[in-house]
Order: C-alpha cells, then structure tokens, then sequence
RNA sequence: GGAUAGUUAGCUCAAUGGUAGAGCACUGCGCUUACAUCGCAGGGGUUGCAGGUUCGAGUCCUGCACUGUCCACCA
C-alpha cells in the first residue's frame, strides 16, 4: 500500500451541483458503461416506460427516472450487465390532441380539414420531434443511465414493423377482428377511445320519469330523454310481478321519431326492480349496456331493433324524425321534455348525480355510437397458448405463465394483483381502431372491385398477404361488399384502399418490453425465441419495471397480453407500482391548479441528486407522497453533509497514491493490526456492517426510502456527529477513514450518482464510480465486534454530562471536574476517558473509581449503572435536590410497571424466554439505580 | 353498490406483536478551524372511535367514523 501525504486540496465548503453535474454525465456517457455490450455478467434489464412526446419532463417522470436509476445503478455495481433502454412514446391521440389545440390558438378552425392529412401529420411529427429532443436531454440531467445506443420510438421503423407483426398475427388467430358494436366516441375529437381511456366524472343532471304514450302500461326513466326516440324495447327483471305480464309483448308509441316506436318488453336479470320504475328504456345503438342486451336478444333469436339517432357529429339524424333531425343532443333533449310536458306524459323530474365518461384528451362526454371498428377479442381461446388472452393476464399475475412458478409477475405492492383481477373481471373487447391520423395506421387493404378467387392471393415476395377467411367474412356483414387483405404491405394490383384509421397508441406500447429488443421475430405462432444472441433472447423478459398506479390497466395489462401472446413470454418478473406526487397541501399537480414544479428549475436550484432523493425518500410503494421546497431543501444538505464529510477526510487526512495500481485496501488490512482498533473504529465498522447489509437488502426489495434512511442516519448520525469528532483527536486513523468514505460513496451512488462521482474524483480515482463494485466488508470478521455496546455506552455517558451541562446552563467553556464510578466497568471508562474528556463534556479533570464515595456539591447522574458526579462551581443545591426527586419519581414509575409485569405468571411462563430475562435485568438495573438516586438526595445537605 | 389504502408529535412520514422514532417546525445554548446548507441540548404522542384475540396490540380480528383512490350494466 502506498500512502502520499498529498498537499491539501481546496475544494469548496459547499457543494455547488451545478459546476459538475453536465461533465460528469458527459464523462459517463463516453466510458461505455451505459451500454451493456461493455459490461459482463448476468443480463438484467429495465425498460423506461416510454414519456410522451406531448411536452417536457414532470415531477412523475423524475420520480420514476430516479426510480430505475437507482435500481440500474445498484445493479450495475452488482455485476450485472446492465441494460436501461430509453424511449419516447408518440402518444397517438394525446399528441395529435394536443397540436390541434396549439392549431387552433394560433387561430386555425378546423386544422383536420383545413391542413389535410399529410400536412398535418407533418405538423405534429415536427413538433412530436421538438418535444422528444427537450425530454432526452432532461432524461440526462437527471442522470439517467440509459443506453442511448438503443434509443427507441414507438412509431418509429423497427417498432412499426412489431405492431404490424404482432396485427397481422392476432388476426390470423382470430383475435382481432372488425365488428359493428357500440364504442365510445369523442364528438370533439372525432374519434373512437376505448373503455379503459375514459375519465370518469360526477356531474349533477335530471332524471326524468316518463310514459312514451298515455295508453303506455309501463313508465321509465332516463337522464337522456332525446336517446329515447331511438328505444326500441324495454328491459324489467324477469322476477318482477309487476311487469311479469308484459314480457314478450310488443308496444307501438309515436314520440316524433321518424317511424312510431316498436317497442319490445324484454326480460334481463340487470334490471334492478328497485331503481326507478323497475323498468328500462332499452336504446341498442347508444347505451353499451342496452347494446349489450340487444346482442344477448339477438343470441337469444328474439332480435330487437337498432335505431342511430344520434349521428358522428353529435346532432341528431334523420330517424329521431323531422322535429328532431339537426339538432344538437341538448337542444333536442329540451325539445323532447317540453314535450313529454306538453302531452302530459312526463311523470316525475328529479336532481341526481350522475357520473359520464368523458374523453381524457379531448374532455367531452363521448357519446354511445354504433359504429364498424377493429377489435380484439379477449376471451377466445388462442390454440397455441391453450388460453384466452383475459386468462393468460391473470395466469401470469396469479400463477406463472403456463402455471410455470418462475414466470410469475411480482407485483409490488401485492395488493394490486386483486385490483387487477378484479378488472379483468369486467374486460370486453377492446377497441383498438382510433380515426385520428397520428399513429400506426392499420395495415389493412380494402378493395371494392369484385374477386373471382378469395384463397387465391399469392404470398408474393416480402409482403405477407392473409386472405379474409370465410368464417371472418360471415362475421363482418357489413364488409361483404369488400375485399379486405391485412398486410403490412400495400398488396400488388390496383385499386387497394388502406384503412384510414390508426391504432390505439397502447397497442404498440403493448409491445415496449419486446419491440425495443427487436422483438416479435417473424416465425409462425407458437414463435420460440431461439437460435442466436439477440438482444430479445438476452435481455427478455426484462427484469424489474415500474409505473404509477394510473397506469396499471392501460399499459401493464396490455404488456403481459401482448408479451404472453406474441412471445409465449412474461414482460418483466418484478413490477413496482409508484404512487403519485402531490403538492405540499396534498393536490394533484396540473397546470389548471398552477402548482406545476418544473424539475430543471428545482435542479437548478438544488442540484440532480438532491432532487432524486427528495423524491424517493418517504415513499412507499402503491401510495401518494407530497413534494414540496423543504422536502428537497433536506436533500440538498444532506447532499452537503456528504460532501463535507469528504472534504474533511480529503484535507485532514493523507489519501492514497494516484497509482494506477489496483486498490489493495480491504478489510482484511484492518486484521493484521485488530489490536490497534479503538472502540470507536469497532462501533464505525459495525454499523458500516449492518450499513450495507441492510442497504442491500432494501435495494434487492425495492424499499428506495427505507434504503435511504439508514445512509442519511450512519452518514449524519454515526459518521459525521461522531466518528468524525473522534478522529480529531484519536490517532491513526486514514485508512479507516477512507475505507469508510470508499464504502459510502458507493453505496450512496445509486441515490446520488454525481456528488459521489465527483467525490471519488477527488479521491483520485481513475476508474468510474459508477462503474465499481457494490461495498462490502469481506471477510465477515468477528474483529470488531462487541465494540458497539460498549460504545454505546459511552455514548450515553457522554449526552447525559452534556445534557446536565445544558439543564444547569453551565456556561460552554466552563470547564468542570468529573467522578465517574463504573463498577464492573471501571476498565473500560478508564481506556475511553479520552473520548469522555474530548467529546465536548468540558471536563478537565476526570476521576475513575471502582465503587467511589459520595462526592460533595456535585450534580449526580446514572447511567446504565454507571454513576458520574459533576463538581461544579456554584452547585445549586436545590435545583439538584428537585432534579433528583423527579428522577426518582419517574424511576419508580418504571419499577412499579416493570414489577407487575414480572409479577404476572402469565407473562413470566409464556412469553419468550430471552424477552423475560432482558425485562428482568432491566428491573434490576433500574431498582440499583433507584436506590443510588435515593441515596444521592438524602446525602444532599 | 363493490373493492382498496390511509387515519401515529404542529406538518410530512417511520416503526418482523415486546416500554412509540426521524426530518421539518418550535425552545435554549453555541461562529468547537469539514459543514450555519452547521453543532449541542430540549419540549411535544391515551397511535381516529368502540369492542375482541393475546402474558403483551400502533401492529392481528370485528364494527363505526372520517379522508383518498379504483371498479361496476349508477337506468
């Protein structure tokens, strides 16, 4: 080992972020350790939830960039070849929504008609690309370690062709098909969304209870009157006597629809007899619900109408009648009350809440509408998994993949495995066809012209071209008129009409853990990921993923459907759930509130890694934190404390050589000299001990916080109030200290990647700290132990003569004498009476007796058993003599409850042995000290 | 309607069933040459309420009350 007494270095009292953080990165990025290719050891993998490309980086996205940091950084220092690709995501309906709106403040009317579909897709990709450019360079100045060599795009080229795979696929297997059904359609928007993308809200309305007609038997009630020109049966429970009589029976009304209504009286066990009048309006073509007994009439060969009234462009349409056909859905619901009121049919109005979905990008309540869409279908059976997709999910949440144990997805915290089961439980179909041009177009061809041949296309040269099969053609009657052709390729020949609508931007997410890696390979179903090294083959399924909560169904979900189906794999076997950032008072951050936090400001203002701890310090999983100034304020000074620990153990004491060689330095140096270990070495290195230990194992469980906590406590607590204090004094005490710094730089690393890279700089370090190996005290030597009680101990002593200086406002450079009678353990305050003396108790003198007499005029403290007199000028006779009462009184309150409970045999006969022993000395102790203290107060005179 | 999380010091949060802890704020003292982005000391809690299980409950069970969130075929 080579020591250099190198001259003292000038580094800054305080840490300022600012002046490292860009050249660290920028160093970082140029060693090649982000990228697994130079990293050896086992893969592990983390895919970045992809952000938007809709604006810049938020708190969320910081908290999760931080997240996955730790977890990669943690990781890579453990050996593994890490891999932590980046991405963005096109967001197909949020950003198309959002440059339109930016369209139309800049004064467009209608930017769809008005620009056209090519020049508005150019529009947005600009400023798609804009965006993207602005979110990766805030990727990097969170210190993100992500392999941009591998930088991906959901709507880029590879991941095109994965979403055309994985299209083309499904719907050979008969998952994906296109239908005529009810879908949630945004009039604003002009688009479809499906179930899970609605946003939920409560909002007063009126529910009117009506007859259709006088001579009508049955009432109902909606809160949607005008839907009512398109009812064409009516649903009552099959168990309610009331109706009973009516079921099956057809009624015609004349409400001013364009044709008088026909009207079924339908049974259906959803009726609820006691909402209402018990019975309902059934309207197919604007109510899911009643499109779904509708279909269940159909099954049941008793098919009752379908009647659109309410058309794309939310007016009403020709079959709502002359009096209603233009009219805006609110116009005609007044016109419709006014005249239920008119011809004295309207029975009851009445003030309700009423909860309507409404589109999460465009913000309008979507309207039911029948329309043809593309879908896919979650229960049917796929023969190569031998499960439908609904059942794969669950199967992999609940069992493993295959019931195969290791292909179990942990899901942290575990109670969201039932929040998804439960879901899961509600799942229909989903839509997956959105008419917004932003996105991946749907690779299908449609021709109208008549074909004489329909198995006959040619699988010609790269396109792969599927026929419609007979059983799809039945299915869609609607298309029959059509040729339709999926491919990803626009097929030879003329006349081919792509169609115009585009995917559900979650389908290609979907595909994330996969399509970043080069996935699906094109092989036919079931596809094995075999043959060479890919990346798909050594870094899925991934690792560990995380995502808020928001999120669970429309992405988590969506992945194992999408991974399970295409791969026969699971995504990732560890998925954290975060919670979401709140502002100090606990609201939702969002720029209607104003209380946006922009993390580049707070980075300015604090620094990457004091924002980074501030946000995963006090979190737990699954549940909502605050964020607020004092939270980072707090981060940033302990970003300083360390700093400065640094900075005093590089000014004050001699580092290693700036050799190239490799570091010698272990533990095992400490052995050769184990006698020369003071106590407060053995104290430090025990709990350095127990430090990484218990960090480690917080890491490998994904407990951020609590792995945080106990560095911010052996840093603060330990190390710098007094370790630190100590080795001012005591001597010897470099290789220690650096051994010390070493370990806890790198173990803070994964929270605070710069200040400890820039520390480690100072040290002199050639290698990377990021690039070092996890701390560790090897080999597991007993050397230092049963060092730490007896610090303890003297710990003890220490803040008890401090804390009586504090009470009796001894003036802090009054120096006192001190009797300390120790008993048994007169040994061990004689060796620390340096310690004793030094650690700022102000004694000057120190006596050490074995069993002492009384000393005179002296306060008296016990502690543990040990008992210790201050003698000092101008002893207060009386505040003493009430001191000591107090401390009596509370000793034997402690005594009296203790004893009770030794006195009970239930106690002393069933709980552990070791409990009763530990309460039993600790009674002895306190029952000592009582009589010491009793002793003390009469002696007083 | 169902589910789920939470309710602990003024605030934000911790506590494998074994005498309740931290940070911030507060009080007193202190420029002790790593750090005033600091140090030392201190005050402050019947753990939402009511029962139960247990030798022992913040922790487990039941009910209730608030708060939040999610789901549902809320006509």
């Amino acid at each position: 080992m080579v020591w250099l007494n190198m001259p003292k270095k000038d580094l800054p009292k305080s840490y300022n972020p600012a002046d490292y953080e860009d050249e660290i990165y920028a160093q970082w990025e140029k060693s090649g350790f982000f990228n697994p290719d130079n990293l050896t050891g086992e893969p592990y993998s983390i895919m970045m939830p992809p952000p938007n490309v809709t604006g810049v980086l938020h708190l969320g996205h910081a908290l999760e960039n931080s997240l996955m940091d730790i977890t990669a950084r943690y990781q890579r220092m453990n050996g593994k070849k890490v891999l932590l690709a980046p991405g963005t995501d096109h967001a197909a309906v949020a950003t198309q929504a959002k440059v339109e709106k930016l369209l139309v403040a800049e004064g467009m009317k209608n930017p769809r008609q008005e620009l056209g579909r090519e020049k508005l897709l150019e529009k947005i990709r600009e400023y798609a690309e804009a965006s993207k450019a602005t979110i990766l360079s805030q990727i990097k100045k969170m210190g993100t370690s992500c392999d941009w060599s591998r930088l991906a795009y959901t709507f880029d080229e590879p991941r095109n062709k994965a979403v055309n795979e994985v299209f083309i696929r499904m719907y050979n297997d008969g998952l994906v098909y296109r239908g005529h059904r009810v879908v949630n359609w945004s009039v604003k928007g002009q688009s479809t969304s499906s179930d899970d993308e609605l946003i939920y809200m409560e909002r007063p309305a009126k529910l009117w209870t009506f007859k259709y007609s006088k001579d009508f038997p049955l009432a109902i009630a909606s809160t949607r009157p005008e839907t009512k020109l398109g009812d064409t049966a009516v649903a009552v429970n099959p168990k309610d006597k009331r109706y009973k009589k009516y079921i099956g029976q057809i009624f015609t009304a004349d409400v001013g629809a364009a044709k008088p209504l026909r009207l079924k009286v339908i049974a259906d066990p959803a009726v609820d007899m006691n909402f209402g009048t018990g019975a309902i309006g059934v309207t197919p073509a604007h109510s899911a619900v009643d499109f779904l007994m509708y279909e269940k009439q159909k099954a049941q060969g008793q098919p009752i109408d379908l009647i659109q009234v309410i058309s794309q462009d939310g007016k009403m349409t020709a079959a709502a009648g002359q009096d209603y056909a233009g009219l805006t859905a609110e116009q005609a619901r007044e016109k419709f009350v006014a005249w239920l009121k008119e011809n004295d049919l309207l029975v009851k109005e009445e003030d309700i809440t009423q909860s309507v979905g409404t589109s999460d990008r465009f913000g309008d309540v979507v309207e039911a509408l029948p329309m043809t869409q593309w879908f896919v279908d979650v229960n049917k059976k796929i023969p190569a998994r031998g499960a439908s997709l609904k059942e794969m999910i669950k199967q992999a949440i609940v069992k493993g993949h295959h019931n195969d144990a290791k292909q179990k997805i942990d899901i942290t915290p575990e109670r969201f495995e039932k929040v998804v089961l439960n879901w899961l439980d509600n799942l229909h179909d989903w839509c997956i066809s959105r008419q917004i041009w932003w996105g991946h177009r749907i690779p299908v061809y449609y021709r109208r012209q008549e074909i004489s041949n329909i198995s006959g296309f040619a699988r010609s040269g790269r396109a792969r071209q599927y026929p419609i099969s007979n059983e799809m053609q039945n299915a869609n009657a609607d298309a029959n008129a059509e040729e339709i052709l999926v491919s990803a390729e626009k097929p030879e020949g003329g006349g081919w009409e792509q169609d115009p609508d585009t995917l559900d931007t979650w389908f290609s997410s979907g595909m994330w853990t996969f399509s970043t890696l080069g996935g699906p390979e094109k092989s036919p179903l079931p596809p094995p990921v075999k043959g060479g090294k890919s990346d798909l083959k050594t870094f899925h399924p991934s690792n560990w993923m995380q995502m808020g909560y928001e999120i669970i169904f429309l992405w988590m979900v969506r992945m194992i459907l999408m991974s399970t189906y295409a791969l026969d794999q699971i995504p990732f076997k560890d998925v954290y759930i975060h919670g979401m950032l709140r502002d100090q008072s606990g609201k939702k951050f969002s720029k209607s509130s104003g209380n946006n936090i922009d993390p580049l400001e707070v980075i300015k203002q604090y620094g990457s890694d004091a924002l980074r701890f501030s946000l995963v310090s006090g979190i737990s999983p699954g549940n909502d934190s605050r964020f607020y100034a004092e939270k980072v304020e707090g981060a940033r000074n302990l970003v300083n404390k360390l700093w400065n620990v640094a900075r005093y153990i590089i000014t004050n004491f001699s580092g290693y050589a700036r050799s190239g060689e490799a570091r010698q330095f272990s533990i095992l140096n400490f052995q050769l000299n184990a006698e020369k270990l003071t106590l407060a070495d053995k104290w430090i290195l025990d709990k350095l001990e127990k430090l990484i230990s218990g960090v480690t194992d917080d890491l490998d469980n994904f407990r951020f916080s609590q792995a945080g906590e106990k560095l911010r406590v052996f840093t603060w607590d330990d190390l710098a109030d007094w370790y630190l204090e100590i080795s001012k004094f005591e001597q010897g005490k470099n290789e220690i200290l650096y051994f010390i710094l070493e370990s806890l730089l790198k173990l803070w690393h994964p929270f605070m990647p710069f200040v400890t890279e820039a520390i480690w700089r100072e040290l002199g370090k050639e290698k990377l700290l990021m690039a070092e190996k996890w701390a560790d005290i090897t080999p597991p030597t007993p050397l230092y132990k049963g060092g730490s009680e007896q610090f303890e101990l003297i710990k003890d002593v220490v803040a008890a003569i401090r804390n009586a200086r504090s009470v009796y406002k001894i003036e802090p450079n009054q120096k006192i004498k001190a009797v300390i009678c120790s008993g048994k353990r007169v040994k061990l305050i004689e060796e620390q009476s340096e310690l004793i003396k030094k650690l700022r108790t102000g004694i000057e003198e120190l006596e050490i007796e074995n069993t002492g007499e009384k000393v005179e005029q002296a306060i008296y403290l016990t502690v543990s058993g040990v008992e210790i007199y201050l003698a000092v000028p101008g002893f207060d006779f009386k505040a003493e003599a009430d001191r000591l009462a107090r401390e009596i009184k509370v000793q034997t309150e402690r005594i009296k409850s203790l004893s009770a409970r030794l006195a009970n045999k239930e106690f002393t006969s069933k709980a552990p042995a070791n409990i009763v022993k530990a309460e039993k000395d600790k009674l002895d102790l306190y029952k000592s000290e009582l009589g010491k203290l009793k002793e003390q107060r009469s002696s007083l005179k």
